[in-house]
DNA sequence: TGCGCTTTTGGCCAAACCTCCAATTATAGA
DNA sequence: TCTATAATTGGAGGTTTGGCCAAAAGCGCA
């Protein structure tokens, strides 16, 4: 039988939507390629052509990417003329930047 | 021709490396069972069997998700008898919380 | 040692993801 | 209107993930 290992109570989980919502989120984060255009992204806007070149792979793929990063709200698209310009939507995911390095911390502290 | 839509020199990519690790931690928090997991492991720790009943599924997954969570640094694990008790590694991931919240409300301005 | 309980590991299969190419859409300029 | 450039969409391919089951490993206790 489990135990009551934590302050019986203290504990309500949220909704499996909420939780759902959340990981697509963070699964939106969770490519190398997406986290290096949300880095670039915090610097100012870009254009795809520009996030092409820093990432290296073709067009479509970027063009993909960040389909997946606007779609959670992470950022926001504007066309002017022929190009479409990408910029954080929510700001507080440069952040999250910072809690990466307590976590990489945390695995070297641990082995 | 890529435009020079940042202030020119003003972002300088981190290493490849460093973005594939950052990818790893987000690509853990990127499931609704690991999220739950975690959130609720901010509220104290848990025994594997706590966290089998809380989600719902095989007691193996439980612990493949764990592992996850595990080898990236979130979380760490201590066995006392026969049990093993999961607690949060690196804390700053419960602010997380918050900046999903905000991304939330990005996604919502913007349809 | 032998039994029971808890957790982990390995194998399997279906679903999801990533990348590219080709085709399409949108816009600017001649 | 026609052409060139920028970006998106659709589809094929190969890879990775997520879930369960069965088997193994770790621990406590008789």
């Amino acid at each position: 039988m489990p135990s009551l290992t934590a302050k019986s109570g203290a504990y309500v989980p949220r909704s499996a939507q909420e939780y759902r919502a959340g990981a697509d989120v963070f699964k939106a984060l969770g490519h190398s390629s997406r986290l290096l255009i949300v880095d670039a992204l915090s610097h100012g806007e870009r254009c795809v052509a520009d996030l092409t070149q820093l990432i290296g792979c073709d067009t479509s793929t970027v063009s993909n990417h960040l389909s997946i990063l606007r779609n959670v709200g992470i950022v926001a698209d504007e066309r002017r003329g022929q190009q479409v310009f990408y910029r954080l939507a929510a700001t507080c995911v440069t952040k999250v930047f910072a809690c990466l390095e307590e976590v990489r911390a945390a695995r070297e502290n641990h082995r």
